[in-house]
DNA sequence: GGTCTCCATGTGATTATATAACATTACATA
DNA sequence: TATGTAATGTTATATAATCACATGGAGACC
């Protein structure tokens, strides 16, 4: 599967969903979290390596017991808090992020920069892409300001059907 | 608990965060949902009537165990199908939405319309308060638009600390 | 009224997701 | 080298959700 994948996006050259050469995603997002982390004092251990690797991999968004699943196969320890705790800390400090609706974690795109991030999810191919949202533009900013609610973290996830699958939805 | 929560909401008179008189949320809600379902032909059986009830009960959102548990003590099955097929009924029409952040189920506050919700939820107080949302506003409309990704279902949740327990959070 | 069909409910078993608790190891540094 | 702290490993358990199949009940139709 994963190879399948990567082929996928590579012929595809899609982002989530935008124009892009997947060849680099992997060892570009490796070395921008090796570079944050070292800037930072952060240990960017083996599994977090790994786990992290793992999710660059494909654009889409992976269950902790898959990423349990490949870390026993690398020798790393197989029961779920290895898995949940380097996703733990990935999520903590932006190199990942957990997508709710599905009870599943994908790479930051951009972890450079902090951010409120918004995803698209297809419900065909299950392709996840990352947007950027200026947290505060939307409704609910309204309606927090209007009730003193002081927003910390935020979850805007859109569930439909991308582009490149729109004709199968339609057959 | 049921009576200290609905204390609690009645003293405070708040609808989420918003002022209201709660002691009609209950009996208001399930007659709104009575009339809705009458109308389109629905069932609105014993079992989804209570599960209803238990939602309207207080502005939070309650897991489908904690809803089974209440279940099996008014008499009906205690298997976890029972609960989820009562909220899958309720969210499928519009009656109740899923918290996805909490894994946990909440009552529509204005079930009569069709919309797209968005919610706002204290990690202090639980309290969870449902805002108008208007799809496309924000960021991910835009997103959503630039890749030809077709929307059919959002997740919008913002979690914080409500203006209630703001002094609580800082001390 | 009979009976057929569809939908809803009940139940047991299982799968999926996530955390608690505690022992051990690796790392930094005094 | 001694010592404190963070990371990892492992067992067990909690929490969330679904599958599969049997039973029951309301309406449609004759």
């Amino acid at each position: 599967m994963t190879s399948e994948s990567s082929k996928i996006n590579s012929a595809a050259g899609l982002l989530g969903f935008a124009q892009h050469n997947h060849s680099t995603c992997v060892s570009d997002g490796l070395a921008t979290a090796e570079t944050r982390c070292a800037a930072e004092g952060l240990r960017f251990t083996p599994v977090r390596r790994k786990v992290l690797e793992l999710l660059l991999q494909n654009h889409r968004a992976l269950g902790a017991y898959t990423i349990l699943d490949r870390l026993r196969e690398d020798g790393f320890g197989s029961q779920p808090p290895v898995a949940y705790r380097a996703l733990d800390f990935l999520v903590a400090n932006g190199l990942a992020h957990k997508i709710e609706r599905l009870n599943a974690f994908i790479a930051c795109v951009h972890p450079s920069h902090s951010h409120t991030p918004a995803f698209m999810i297809c419900r065909l191919c299950d392709t996840v892409a990352e947007a950027q949202s200026s947290s505060g533009s939307w409704a609910l900013g309204d309606a927090a300001r209007a009730t003193g609610f002081r927003i910390e973290r935020t979850v805007v996830e859109a569930e439909g059907v991308c582009h490149a699958c729109v004709d199968k939805a339609d057959a």
